[in-house]
DNA sequence: AAATATTTTTCACTTAAAGTGAAAAATTCA
DNA sequence: TGAATTTTTCACTTTAAGTGAAAAATATTT
């Protein structure tokens, strides 16, 4: 359940603050890289989505990897992504997982 | 140094057996993902190399990462490549860390 | 050594993933 | 209801990965 605590941002708030087009954001959701809280139809991103997408951008732009190898990354979770990264970030990305798992049930 | 018990083989075989063209060896090559023996400017893949590029091949076409994704796994290697990766594929993987070493130097 | 075959290298092209622009459709909000 | 925002679709651009063809270099055979 989404934690009403969590201050939640629009997509294009989102976009321009990790500078991408907010295209990009719904392209990334196609692949459940990222999965935004949504009321109707409108989306809501979380700090922690944040934090989620600034790392990714972070893999795909400084190191040049590709969505899939991320998404590889996400099933060996445990040794990979969690294994050399920031601890805010593996808590992102944990809640991220529990998001995930919410959806694919 | 190259041990001469290996059995080494021309890039063309390689090729061949990997299903890709001999150019595309050229190509990983340049980004130091296969170093293959040189005898004058000849080519000679170990059965380690030739296990090696399979495992990368499958990385590529049946995963979907790219080359660099897979350099970053180099980097990151001891937690990722080795992590969920079949026994014989780790030998072939700390022999090719080994050749790199030895041309770095 | 000369002729022939093989390998390497270079250049330009193809293909597919990642990302974007523009505009229509749907939704929200004032 | 009408204006503004968000979502969605379509088509386009860009770049990494890979390939074809041919020239240059090297190796092999006679």
């Amino acid at each position: 359940m989404f934690n009403t605590k969590d201050k939640s941002y629009p997509i294009e708030l989102v976009a321009d603050f990790l500078g991408v087009n907010s295209r990009t954001l719904y392209y990334y959701e196609k692949f459940s890289l990222v999965v935004p809280y949504r009321r109707g139809r409108k989306r809501y991103y979380s700090k922690q989505d944040i934090r989620w997408l600034e790392y990714v951008r972070e893999l795909m732009y400084d190191q040049g990897m590709n969505l899939r190898s991320i998404i590889v990354l996400i099933r060996r979770r445990d040794n990979v992504i969690l294994g050399k990264c920031p601890d805010e970030v593996v808590d992102c990305f944990k809640n991220y997982l529990v998001k995930l798992k919410d959806i694919n049930r």
